[in-house]
DNA sequence: GTACGTGCAAAAATTTTGCTTTAAT
DNA sequence: ATTAAAGCAAAATTTTTGCACGTAC
């Protein structure tokens, strides 16, 4: 079977990323970062950050919620790590930067990734490379999701 | 002068389409919720729930702040307004809900519209369609805009 | 040893909800 | 007259912050 286009980036070079970034920046590494980055690299489902706390924490029983918080800002700023453009109550977060999109479903608020080499080799608009630099770009589809459909 | 592709839906339209929604879902056409529409209408700024607040109030000072999130969820719900699919500590709304796109500036935070009709016409990717039914898709730019680019 | 990061607690900010009153139909 | 919606107050939820202690460097 062929090989999946998806781009599951592996702790190991997440990991190598932050050793470079930190030396770079007078990061530390910690436990709780690392801990905190292996789950998100391993994650699938884009988890907001009580997600992330709820399961780093049976590996790191004593990690507090705004450490979490503080350390997924940190990956952000870093661009270790993005927030998904999604409307929503709570922040959603993907290891994946790599070029790739996402679908939202409004029903069951689940995100699944896509991708779309068309999309990401098309030229930007004039009209938009008029407001400024752009440093991203991502697609957003909001629908309902097959399994939803299903489940009628 | 070349009229610009801007899309700036008018208070009248949007009022009929509301008036046309109320009928069947049996809403009511209150001073409250015309007046939300009227702002959202007019504004070009994506504003959020309090910033729509602020500027109702002026002109009904009894306004409170809880009716607007009701409304902005109602009008979301009914399709008459869309959340934008941003990162951010506040949600923000915009009354144009036709197929156009944004950008963001990650410094201050502002959203601009923007146009891509070459987007708007590709077929989505077998990817995608395989997640599920898409009914809405959108572009979204995380960059730094002109303005903030000027002030160095 | 130095300071950066964590945990704790508290606060801030955003959004939602229950209930009574008001007002649109 | 009915009943949806507004306003008020309170709560729930999400995220941020100040500070003392712990730990990576």
């Amino acid at each position: 079977m062929l090989q999946t286009q998806s781009t599951v980036m592996d702790f190991d070079s997440a990991l190598e990323r932050f050793k470079s970034i930190s030396l770079d920046k007078g990061l530390r590494l910690t436990h709780q970062r690392l801990e905190i980055l292996r789950e998100l690299v391993g994650a699938k489902d884009h988890p907001s950050a009580e997600m992330v706390f709820g399961r780093v924490r049976r590996r790191l029983p004593t990690i507090s919620l705004d450490t979490v918080y503080r350390t997924l800002s940190t990956f952000d700023e870093l661009g270790l790590i993005m927030r998904v453009p999604v409307t929503g109550d709570q922040g959603r977060f993907d290891a994946d930067t790599s070029p790739h999109h996402h679908f939202v479903c409004s029903r069951c608020k689940a995100i699944y990734d896509f991708f779309w080499d068309e999309f990401d080799r098309l030229t930007l608009p004039l009209d938009s490379e008029a407001l400024g630099r752009a440093d991203d770009r991502r697609v957003v589809l909001r629908g309902v999701c097959t399994r939803c459909m299903g489940e009628q």
